[in-house]
DNA sequence: CAGGTTGTTGACCGTTCGGTACAGAATCGG
DNA sequence: CCGATTCTGTACCGAACGGTCAACAACCTG
């Protein structure tokens, strides 16, 4: 069928530049002519290519979750349950303060509070967070099958505690805290480990 | 010298609907036309009594400081630093899902990331979380002397982790978390007190 | 090389943004 | 009652916003 002038721009690595730019800006104050600048491209290409702003960071959001958040599936695997939560804990820290990204995580620095035409991008942005503690949940609820959680934890609550606490960890890296001190976080958060 | 034809909005209530629009809509996400409705003002009358948007987040802010988070303040006057640190996060808790006002609270809803021309207002509110930290700190130093706290506690490692589980808090309260929920968060960020 | 297709480019669209100018209305001191 | 002063209402400003049109360039198939 058909052939068509070749894309001259990367797509991920469009992607890329577009995290990082919601990552800094968030997704409101990331104003197209800024994304444009920081992937290379100009407009109808980013319209072609992502379609609208909300569709990009859709997909850029995808691409963090896949590039930058591994650690959000990646703890589900650890042997044990306490080893899942750290592992959560220990990638949120090295994420939200790793050097040439934003400081923080995207999920947050994308923004909590929206004004009335992106109440889509704020909810999706908070079903992001929510799944992240699904996964943790299930996590544990089978940690307690096997013998390795106390069967009078709650597993829902737990997770909800570990997530709470990664997002405390990237708010504080946003504002400028180091590495060292939010792993001393981590580990004044697990002291109160479930026995 | 000078009469003048009196005001014929209330400045505190104004401003009460201005918090409530920025708690809701985020400094970037609340428009121009947001907050005059919500205030019931035209805006020439705004600009006169509040300056420009910027200078009313500001204004906004420290009513919130005054009005909503009153806990912030008064956590510090309480007998031990346990106690300090417990009222801080039941407050943080009670504010985030207060009904009738926005879920979370303005510090964060306020917003982490903006856009390059609000960045003051960026940092504003950085400086402002961090400003409740230090209190507690300097709280947990006196109750190291006082023998209250153990002497080989880390204070401002500790007042952090306080303030990153409030933080938490109302990132999970802005993402639907209820009241109960949120009071057992504490309750498990409060099992890793240091005897 | 012709025809179809797709990407790039630059100029441009309507709308909304934060912020103001100006005229009228309400109060003061004298 | 009068001038000075301050607030209110409408209408408006330039700039920036997200999004698109139309001409041109680069590739495919035949």
């Amino acid at each position: 069928m058909a052939g068509g002038r070749p894309r001259e721009f990367d797509v991920d690595e469009a992607l890329d530049q577009a995290v990082r730019v919601f990552w800094q800006r968030g997704y409101e104050g990331a104003a197209l002519s800024d994304l444009t600048e920081a992937m290379g491209i100009n407009r109808p290409s980013l319209y072609a290519a992502f379609g609208n702003k909300e569709s990009l960071f859709r997909k850029a959001l995808d691409h963090y979750t896949d590039q930058k958040a591994v650690h959000v599936r990646d703890a589900l695997d650890e042997p044990t349950a306490r080893a899942a939560a750290e592992r959560m804990l220990r990638g949120a820290v090295e994420v939200s303060t790793q050097p040439g990204c934003p400081a923080g995580c995207l999920s947050l620095q994308g923004g909590l509070a929206m004004g009335e035409d992106a109440v889509a991008t704020r909810e999706r942005l908070a079903d992001w967070r929510r799944s992240g503690e699904a996964g943790l949940r299930d996590r544990f609820e089978r940690a307690k099958a096997d013998g390795d959680l106390p069967a009078d934890v709650d597993a829902a609550d737990l997770a909800k505690f570990v997530v709470l606490v990664a997002q405390g960890i990237s708010v504080q890296a946003a504002d400028g805290v180091d590495r060292e001190r939010l792993h001393r976080m981590v580990d004044i958060a697990l002291t109160s480990w479930p026995a």
